[in-house]
DNA sequence: AAGACGAAAGTGGTTGA
DNA sequence: TCAACAACTTTCGTCTT
Protein backbone atom coordinates (compact mmCIF):
# COMPACT_ATOMS: atom_id res chain seq x y z
CA UNK A 1 0.00 0.00 0.00
CA UNK A 2 2.48 2.47 0.97
CA UNK A 3 5.03 0.72 -1.45
CA UNK A 4 2.54 1.05 -3.96
CA UNK A 5 2.49 4.95 -3.52
CA UNK A 6 6.17 5.07 -3.18
CA UNK A 7 6.74 3.41 -6.43
CA UNK A 8 3.70 5.73 -8.68
CA UNK A 9 5.76 8.88 -7.16
CA UNK A 10 8.74 7.67 -8.75
CA UNK A 11 6.74 7.93 -12.31
CA UNK A 12 8.60 10.65 -14.28
CA UNK A 13 6.62 12.58 -16.95
CA UNK A 14 9.30 15.17 -17.78
CA UNK A 15 13.14 15.64 -17.96
CA UNK A 16 14.49 16.92 -14.57
CA UNK A 17 17.27 18.68 -16.90
CA UNK A 18 15.46 20.35 -19.99
CA UNK A 19 12.11 19.95 -18.92
CA UNK A 20 11.08 18.16 -22.36
CA UNK A 21 8.10 15.67 -22.00
CA UNK A 22 9.36 14.02 -24.85
CA UNK A 23 10.63 10.79 -23.08
CA UNK A 24 11.69 7.79 -24.54
CA UNK A 25 11.84 4.23 -23.13
CA UNK A 26 13.91 2.06 -23.83
CA UNK A 27 12.88 -1.55 -22.88
CA UNK A 28 15.83 -3.61 -24.15
CA UNK A 29 18.00 -1.62 -22.13
CA UNK A 30 15.70 -1.06 -19.06
CA UNK A 31 16.50 2.86 -19.87
CA UNK A 32 14.23 5.62 -20.02
CA UNK A 33 15.86 8.40 -22.12
CA UNK A 34 15.26 12.10 -22.61
CA UNK A 35 14.29 12.45 -25.99
CA UNK A 36 15.62 16.72 -25.71
CA UNK A 37 18.96 16.55 -24.28
CA UNK A 38 19.59 12.62 -23.97
CA UNK A 39 20.14 12.51 -20.75
CA UNK A 40 19.32 8.87 -19.18
CA UNK A 41 16.71 9.85 -16.49
CA UNK A 42 16.10 6.12 -15.09
CA UNK A 43 18.30 2.93 -15.64
CA UNK A 44 18.60 -0.78 -14.81
CA UNK A 45 14.73 -1.02 -14.49
CA UNK A 46 13.52 -4.11 -13.93
CA UNK A 47 11.18 -5.35 -16.41
CA UNK A 48 8.27 -7.12 -14.86
CA UNK A 49 6.17 -8.04 -17.40
CA UNK A 50 6.00 -11.53 -19.15
CA UNK A 51 8.53 -12.48 -21.76
CA UNK A 52 6.11 -15.14 -23.64
CA UNK A 53 2.38 -15.08 -25.03
CA UNK A 54 0.15 -17.48 -25.49
CA UNK A 55 -2.57 -17.63 -27.95
CA UNK A 56 -4.36 -21.36 -27.47
CA UNK A 57 -4.81 -23.83 -24.25
CA UNK A 58 -1.57 -25.70 -25.74
CA UNK A 59 0.56 -22.92 -25.87
CA UNK A 60 -0.69 -21.71 -22.48
CA UNK A 61 -0.09 -25.07 -20.70
CA UNK A 62 3.50 -25.50 -22.16
CA UNK A 63 4.42 -21.82 -21.68
CA UNK A 64 2.74 -20.83 -17.97
CA UNK A 65 5.59 -21.21 -15.42
CA UNK A 66 3.54 -20.85 -12.27
CA UNK A 67 0.63 -21.60 -10.59
CA UNK A 68 -1.68 -20.85 -7.42
CA UNK A 69 1.15 -19.99 -4.45
CA UNK A 70 2.51 -22.43 -2.20
CA UNK A 71 0.38 -22.75 1.25
CA UNK A 72 1.33 -24.30 4.38
CA UNK A 73 -2.57 -23.74 5.37
CA UNK A 74 -3.38 -26.50 3.36
CA UNK A 75 -2.89 -30.14 3.86
CA UNK A 76 -0.85 -30.75 0.83
CA UNK A 77 0.61 -27.55 0.19
CA UNK A 78 -2.11 -27.49 -2.48
CA UNK A 79 0.50 -29.22 -4.83
CA UNK A 80 -1.53 -32.64 -4.25
CA UNK A 81 -1.73 -35.04 -8.03
CA UNK A 82 -4.28 -37.10 -7.97
CA UNK A 83 -4.71 -40.57 -10.26
CA UNK A 84 -8.15 -39.91 -11.38
CA UNK A 85 -10.89 -38.14 -13.11
CA UNK A 86 -11.05 -38.47 -16.80
CA UNK A 87 -12.96 -41.99 -16.51
CA UNK A 88 -14.44 -41.84 -19.37
CA UNK A 89 -11.34 -41.18 -21.66
CA UNK A 90 -9.78 -43.97 -19.75
CA UNK A 91 -12.42 -46.42 -20.74
CA UNK A 92 -12.28 -45.94 -24.25
CA UNK A 93 -8.67 -45.68 -24.84
CA UNK A 94 -7.64 -48.72 -22.65
CA UNK A 95 -7.43 -52.33 -23.18
CA UNK A 96 -9.34 -53.82 -20.34
CA UNK A 97 -6.73 -55.42 -18.60
CA UNK A 98 -5.16 -51.58 -18.39
CA UNK A 99 -8.11 -50.07 -17.33
CA UNK A 100 -8.06 -52.25 -14.13
CA UNK A 101 -4.45 -51.61 -13.16
CA UNK A 102 -5.18 -48.49 -13.46
CA UNK A 103 -8.62 -48.70 -11.32
CA UNK A 104 -6.49 -50.41 -8.66
CA UNK A 105 -3.85 -47.69 -8.63
CA UNK A 106 -6.70 -45.44 -7.73
CA UNK A 107 -7.65 -46.95 -5.18
CA UNK A 108 -4.44 -47.59 -3.54
CA UNK A 109 -3.39 -43.61 -3.94
CA UNK A 110 -6.58 -42.74 -1.77
CA UNK A 111 -5.63 -45.17 0.76
CA UNK A 112 -1.86 -44.25 0.80
CA UNK A 113 -3.15 -40.89 2.53
CA UNK A 114 -1.35 -41.41 5.42
CA UNK A 115 -2.90 -40.53 8.75
CA UNK A 116 -0.95 -37.81 9.78
CA UNK A 117 -2.43 -36.74 5.82
CA UNK A 118 -6.10 -37.19 7.56
CA UNK A 119 -5.38 -35.48 10.54
CA UNK A 120 -3.58 -32.04 8.59
CA UNK A 121 -6.87 -31.92 6.77
CA UNK A 122 -8.98 -31.96 9.29
CA UNK A 123 -6.73 -30.11 11.78
CA UNK A 124 -6.31 -26.98 8.94
CA UNK A 125 -9.96 -27.06 8.24
CA UNK A 126 -10.40 -25.94 11.44
CA UNK A 127 -8.23 -23.63 12.09
CA UNK A 128 -9.47 -22.12 8.57
CA UNK A 129 -13.00 -22.11 10.81
CA UNK A 130 -11.38 -20.29 13.57
CA UNK A 131 -9.29 -17.72 11.46
CA UNK A 132 -12.64 -16.85 9.59
CA UNK A 133 -14.98 -16.33 13.04
CA UNK A 134 -11.88 -14.59 14.03
CA UNK A 135 -11.53 -12.31 10.76
CA UNK A 136 -7.63 -12.93 10.85
CA UNK A 137 -5.63 -12.22 7.88
CA UNK A 138 -4.05 -14.85 6.11
CA UNK A 139 -0.40 -14.47 7.01
CA UNK A 140 -1.56 -15.34 10.54
CA UNK A 141 -3.45 -18.54 9.65
CA UNK A 142 -0.08 -19.50 7.60
CA UNK A 143 2.06 -18.52 10.60
CA UNK A 144 -0.37 -21.03 12.72
CA UNK A 145 -0.12 -24.14 10.25
CA UNK A 146 3.57 -23.74 10.34
CA UNK A 147 3.29 -24.27 13.70
CA UNK A 148 0.76 -26.63 14.10
CA UNK A 149 3.17 -28.96 11.28
CA UNK A 150 6.18 -28.44 13.32
CA UNK A 151 4.04 -29.89 16.10
CA UNK A 152 3.09 -32.37 14.50
CA UNK A 153 6.50 -33.09 13.04
CA UNK A 154 7.58 -33.03 17.06
CA UNK A 155 5.07 -35.58 18.16
CA UNK A 156 3.62 -33.02 20.72
CA UNK A 157 0.20 -33.94 19.85
CA UNK A 158 -0.31 -36.93 21.05
CA UNK A 159 -1.64 -37.07 24.10
CA UNK A 160 -3.52 -33.65 23.66
CA UNK A 161 -6.73 -32.91 21.68
CA UNK A 162 -5.88 -31.78 17.92
CA UNK A 163 -8.24 -28.60 18.81
CA UNK A 164 -6.41 -27.47 21.66
CA UNK A 165 -2.90 -27.51 19.59
CA UNK A 166 -4.56 -25.33 16.89
CA UNK A 167 -5.85 -22.86 19.19
CA UNK A 168 -2.82 -22.62 21.22
CA UNK A 169 -0.76 -22.61 17.84
CA UNK A 170 -3.47 -19.51 16.80
CA UNK A 171 -3.15 -17.91 19.83
CA UNK A 172 1.07 -18.03 19.42
CA UNK A 173 0.73 -16.29 16.50
CA UNK A 174 -1.81 -13.81 16.77
CA UNK A 175 0.67 -12.78 19.47
CA UNK A 176 3.74 -12.94 17.21
CA UNK A 177 2.18 -10.99 14.55
CA UNK A 178 1.33 -8.47 17.73
CA UNK A 179 -2.54 -8.60 16.89
CA UNK A 180 -3.18 -10.13 19.69
CA UNK A 181 -6.61 -12.07 20.45
CA UNK A 182 -7.50 -13.19 24.18
CA UNK A 183 -7.68 -16.75 25.31
CA UNK A 184 -11.43 -15.49 25.70
CA UNK A 185 -12.01 -15.33 22.11
CA UNK A 186 -10.21 -18.35 20.73
CA UNK A 187 -11.74 -20.20 22.92
CA UNK A 188 -14.93 -18.93 22.53
CA UNK A 189 -14.56 -19.86 18.78
CA UNK A 190 -13.35 -23.15 19.25
CA UNK A 191 -15.01 -25.07 22.05
CA UNK A 192 -11.52 -25.60 23.87
CA UNK A 193 -11.24 -24.26 27.59
CA UNK A 194 -9.20 -21.28 27.95
CA UNK A 195 -7.36 -23.54 30.63
CA UNK A 196 -6.15 -25.96 27.39
CA UNK A 197 -5.53 -23.32 25.04
CA UNK A 198 -2.85 -21.59 27.72
CA UNK A 199 -1.13 -24.74 28.57
CA UNK A 200 -1.41 -26.26 25.03
CA UNK A 201 0.18 -22.93 24.12
CA UNK A 202 3.11 -22.74 26.60
CA UNK A 203 3.85 -26.34 25.93
CA UNK A 204 4.15 -25.19 22.31
CA UNK A 205 6.34 -22.26 22.85
CA UNK A 206 8.56 -24.34 25.48
CA UNK A 207 9.09 -27.18 22.92
CA UNK A 208 9.21 -25.26 19.75
CA UNK A 209 11.19 -22.54 21.50
CA UNK A 210 9.49 -19.99 20.56
CA UNK A 211 10.31 -16.50 21.60
CA UNK A 212 7.14 -14.24 22.02
CA UNK A 213 7.21 -11.47 24.31
CA UNK A 214 4.34 -10.81 27.00
CA UNK A 215 2.01 -9.44 24.82
CA UNK A 216 1.62 -5.21 25.01
CA UNK A 217 -1.33 -2.90 25.86
CA UNK A 218 -0.73 -0.84 22.66
CA UNK A 219 -1.60 -3.71 20.26
CA UNK A 220 -4.89 -4.01 21.85
CA UNK A 221 -5.82 -0.26 20.86
CA UNK A 222 -6.61 0.28 17.77
CA UNK A 223 -9.08 -2.84 17.60
CA UNK A 224 -11.03 -2.24 20.85
CA UNK A 225 -11.33 1.60 19.48
CA UNK A 226 -12.50 0.88 16.48
CA UNK A 227 -15.41 -1.57 18.22
CA UNK A 228 -15.93 1.25 20.32
CA UNK A 229 -16.20 3.30 17.37
CA UNK A 230 -13.54 5.80 18.56
CA UNK A 231 -11.26 8.35 16.99
CA UNK A 232 -7.50 8.11 15.66
CA UNK A 233 -7.24 11.16 18.31
CA UNK A 234 -8.07 9.00 21.33
CA UNK A 235 -6.32 6.19 20.39
CA UNK A 236 -2.74 8.31 19.71
CA UNK A 237 -3.64 9.60 23.35
CA UNK A 238 -4.47 6.04 25.52
CA UNK A 239 -0.80 5.12 23.44
CA UNK A 240 0.61 8.15 24.93
CA UNK A 241 -0.69 7.22 28.52
CA UNK A 242 0.65 3.89 28.19
CA UNK A 243 3.85 4.87 27.15
CA UNK A 244 4.16 7.33 30.58
CA UNK A 245 2.87 4.52 32.13
CA UNK A 246 5.66 1.58 31.03
CA UNK A 247 7.89 4.45 31.81
CA UNK A 248 6.82 4.72 36.19
CA UNK A 249 6.71 0.81 35.86
CA UNK A 250 2.90 0.45 36.19
CA UNK A 251 2.60 -1.58 33.41
CA UNK A 252 4.48 -5.01 34.23
CA UNK A 253 2.67 -7.80 35.73
CA UNK A 254 -1.00 -6.34 35.17
CA UNK A 255 -3.01 -7.60 32.58
CA UNK A 256 -2.62 -6.18 28.91
CA UNK A 257 -6.32 -5.88 28.46
CA UNK A 258 -6.78 -4.51 31.87
CA UNK A 259 -4.24 -1.21 31.17
CA UNK A 260 -5.41 -1.19 27.70
CA UNK A 261 -9.31 -0.90 28.47
CA UNK A 262 -7.95 1.88 31.24
CA UNK A 263 -5.99 3.80 29.05
CA UNK A 264 -8.91 4.26 26.50
CA UNK A 265 -11.10 4.61 28.93
CA UNK A 266 -9.20 7.90 30.28
CA UNK A 267 -8.26 8.79 26.61
CA UNK A 268 -11.91 8.88 25.56
CA UNK A 269 -12.77 11.23 28.26
CA UNK A 270 -9.58 13.63 27.47
CA UNK A 271 -10.49 13.87 24.43
CA UNK A 272 -14.27 13.95 24.56
CA UNK A 273 -15.72 10.62 23.51
CA UNK A 274 -17.26 9.48 26.28
CA UNK A 275 -17.65 5.76 26.70
CA UNK A 276 -18.79 4.47 29.82
CA UNK A 277 -16.57 1.88 31.67
CA UNK A 278 -19.31 -0.35 31.00
CA UNK A 279 -19.01 -0.12 27.50
CA UNK A 280 -14.88 -0.08 27.56
CA UNK A 281 -14.66 -3.12 29.84
CA UNK A 282 -17.65 -5.43 27.23
CA UNK A 283 -14.74 -4.62 24.05
CA UNK A 284 -11.92 -5.44 26.31
CA UNK A 285 -13.63 -8.21 27.95
CA UNK A 286 -12.41 -7.21 31.51
CA UNK A 287 -14.61 -5.68 34.71
CA UNK A 288 -15.42 -2.26 35.43
CA UNK A 289 -13.60 -2.57 38.63
CA UNK A 290 -10.41 -3.50 37.04
CA UNK A 291 -10.75 -0.58 34.82
CA UNK A 292 -11.32 1.41 37.93
CA UNK A 293 -8.28 -0.14 39.71
CA UNK A 294 -6.06 0.77 36.55
CA UNK A 295 -7.22 4.14 36.39
CA UNK A 296 -6.63 5.01 40.03
CA UNK A 297 -2.88 3.55 39.69
CA UNK A 298 -2.67 5.88 36.50
CA UNK A 299 -4.02 8.76 38.37
CA UNK A 300 -2.21 8.75 41.33
CA UNK A 301 1.25 8.22 39.20
CA UNK A 302 0.52 10.33 36.23
CA UNK A 303 -0.27 13.82 35.65
CA UNK A 304 -3.10 13.25 32.90
CA UNK A 305 -5.58 16.30 32.56
CA UNK A 306 -8.55 14.63 33.02
CA UNK A 307 -12.07 16.47 32.90
CA UNK A 308 -15.05 15.68 35.16
CA UNK A 309 -14.66 17.47 38.13
CA UNK A 310 -15.21 14.63 40.62
CA UNK A 311 -11.40 13.15 39.84
CA UNK A 312 -9.34 13.32 43.08
CA UNK A 313 -12.09 14.08 45.34
CA UNK A 314 -12.36 12.24 48.48
CA UNK A 315 -15.41 10.98 49.69
CA UNK A 316 -15.72 9.02 53.46
CA UNK A 317 -19.24 7.42 54.03
CA UNK A 318 -19.76 4.03 54.59
CA UNK A 319 -18.69 3.40 58.43
C1' DA B 1 -32.19 6.29 36.46
C1' DA B 2 -27.76 5.38 34.88
C1' DG B 3 -23.12 5.66 35.66
C1' DA B 4 -19.10 5.89 38.69
C1' DC B 5 -16.91 4.50 42.84
C1' DG B 6 -14.93 1.51 46.49
C1' DA B 7 -14.98 -2.38 49.93
C1' DA B 8 -14.87 -7.10 50.74
C1' DA B 9 -15.00 -11.72 49.60
C1' DG B 10 -14.17 -15.16 46.00
C1' DT B 11 -11.71 -17.39 41.87
C1' DG B 12 -8.09 -19.42 38.91
C1' DG B 13 -3.29 -19.46 38.01
C1' DT B 14 1.68 -19.04 39.20
C1' DT B 15 5.59 -19.80 42.23
C1' DG B 16 8.60 -21.74 45.46
C1' DA B 17 9.44 -25.16 49.08
C1' DT C 1 1.68 -31.53 46.25
C1' DC C 2 0.63 -27.72 48.99
C1' DA C 3 0.39 -23.06 50.63
C1' DA C 4 1.20 -18.27 49.73
C1' DC C 5 0.35 -14.78 46.64
C1' DA C 6 -1.01 -11.27 43.08
C1' DA C 7 -4.28 -10.07 39.67
C1' DC C 8 -8.76 -10.04 38.54
C1' DT C 9 -13.83 -10.84 39.28
C1' DT C 10 -18.33 -10.75 41.64
C1' DT C 11 -21.36 -8.53 44.40
C1' DC C 12 -23.28 -4.85 46.60
C1' DG C 13 -24.14 -0.38 48.79
C1' DT C 14 -23.27 4.55 48.17
C1' DC C 15 -22.65 8.71 45.69
C1' DT C 16 -22.92 11.82 41.41
C1' DT C 17 -24.88 13.68 37.28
Amino acid sequence: MAEEGKLRKQEITECPECGSRDLYRDEDRGEVVCAGCGLVIEESMVDTSQEWREFDHEQASKRRRTGAPLSAARHDRGLTTDIGKGISEIYSALPAGKRAQYMRLRKWQSRMVSATERNLRFALSELKRYSSYLNLPTNIEETTAILYRKAVSKGLVRGRSMESVIAGALYAACRRHNTPRTLEEIAEVSKVSKRDIGRAYRYLARELGLRILPTKPEDYIPRFASELGLSGEVQATAIEIIKQAEANELISGKGPTGIAAATLYLASQIVGERRTQRQVAEVAGVTEVTIRNRCKDLIERLTLEVPSGRRGRRRRKRE
